[in-house]
DNA sequence: CGAATAGTGTCTCTTAGACAGTATGCA
DNA sequence: TGCATACTGTCTAAGAGACACTATTCG
């Protein structure tokens, strides 16, 4: 049998039928507070249930399309601001009972993304908000949804030390305090306000000025802030390393 | 409709049909150079090209078991020994024109182990080797298993700046002139032995020592090592870094 | 004016890396 | 005996983090 043959014989439904869907973790930073994107499922299974914005990958689309095209309906964005959004792989699960109907692989994602309008719920959904993370522990979510989301946030963590992706949280023009928030919000721990603003603009390539300033000081009283953007790095050098947590290391 | 009801009347058969493997891309260190497991595919599509080792996963068995599986398969390995081979998850590759027989998601994998024996080609191929990965360039690769690898080397180069995975390329007992061979095998150029013998020393639970040295000096000469094995680390820290690429960070 | 904040200076401790030096064991 | 190698000592430079200080702006 040769290759062209082979092909024309060929029945995909030979082979036992599983799902790939991909499946969405969606951060954003909101009064100060790390929020994840939710939706209420409105069918079965896990009706009534929350759990991450997904479905099933449409045949036109790859992996990445699929996640960016879930999120987009969630969100209601498009064009240059879901653009925006940081989309990357987070990892894929594929356990035997994930899913009661069948077998079904999902492929994570995890987004960062500025602070965006409330969600609108999309036809598979009759919910969809922004959560703080530090509520998730009382809900019941569908699926393993929940270890997936602990897998993200910590992706999330260790790629604030090592890459610049904590200004996609941001708007295009920020502050160095406003970038310090972001990596405490994330991190969940303070910093020091004079030693992380040295570290930043000593990093090459993290973020460049442009020049400009706030046009106000803080609410609460002190100088006007010079604006930066983000640089051209994908990766920081040095590093900006979480305060060493001894636990979690062994 | 309830719960129970929708279960019932679901047909998976209503799905597109997509098809889901296992790939592996495994790593081993042979005569200083670091090796590849590829295989001669038997079968169209590809036949006679060079591949990884792969294949769709069957319904009994979760992601990584399949990976093990296909790993044990091709290497011959079982019990104990194939039990140390490290073995992660990489990424999933879901592009849409990756097989021309129909839609197949990939969940690649990524495993060290110590030099193991020449492999066997199991029934879907009609050869199977350990290739040296700077043999690769010439190499018709079947599928994206090319980019693939790519993703998997990398992976490799950076898991050993922060992890203790580099023991995962030796057998239990090692001495530190060993690691740095695997290091510097890796990575692709040399270390300083004085500095890097004193580095891993001082990493809190990355080798513990066995109390004994090897029987014999260096072939050329110099005494006989102290033995070590892995620690208890998870993590590494602080980490051993690569020496800065700058030309990567942009 | 008082308080909060942006940004900088300086000191200490740790680590990476260069280099040197000693002891061991093979040919 | 000569040489390669295991391992340790020491110095320097860089970075992390603590602390202090100035300047600016809000209420």
């Amino acid at each position: 049998m040769n290759e062209q043959d082979f092909l024309a014989a060929y029945d995909p439904r030979d082979y036992p039928a599983v799902a790939v869907t991909v499946d969405v973790v969606a951060l954003t930073i909101r009064d100060g507070a790390l929020h994840l994107l939710l939706i209420r499922r409105a069918a079965p299974p896990y009706a009534g249930h929350w759990a991450l914005p997904g479905g099933f990958v449409r045949p036109d689309e790859d992996l990445a399309a699929g996640a960016r095209r879930e999120l987009a309906e969630e969100t209601g964005l498009g064009g240059e601001r879901l653009r925006r959004v940081h989309l990357e792989q987070l990892a894929t699960y594929g356990g035997l009972d994930r899913d009661p109907r069948m077998r079904v692989v999902s492929v994570a994602h995890l987004a960062f993304a500025p602070d965006l309008p409330d969600p609108v719920a999309a036809t598979d959904a009759d919910d969809a908000i922004w959560l703080p993370v530090t509520a998730l522990s009382s809900r019941q979510l569908a699926f393993d949804h929940g270890r997936i989301i602990d897998d993200g946030l910590e992706r999330a963590r260790s790629k604030l030390e090592y890459t610049p992706l904590a200004t996609r949280f941001l708007e295009p023009e920020f502050t160095i305090t406003e970038l310090r928030a972001v990596y405490e919000t994330v991190w969940g721990h303070p910093l020091h306000a004079g030693n992380f603003h040295r570290k930043v603009l000593s990093v090459p390539g993290f973020v460049e000025s442009t020049g400009a300033s706030t046009e106000r000081g803080g609410a609460r009283g002190g100088p006007r802030a010079k604006l930066y953007r983000a640089g051209d790095a994908r990766l920081l050098h040095p590093a900006l390393l979480r305060p060493a947590r001894e636990e979690t290391v062994r």
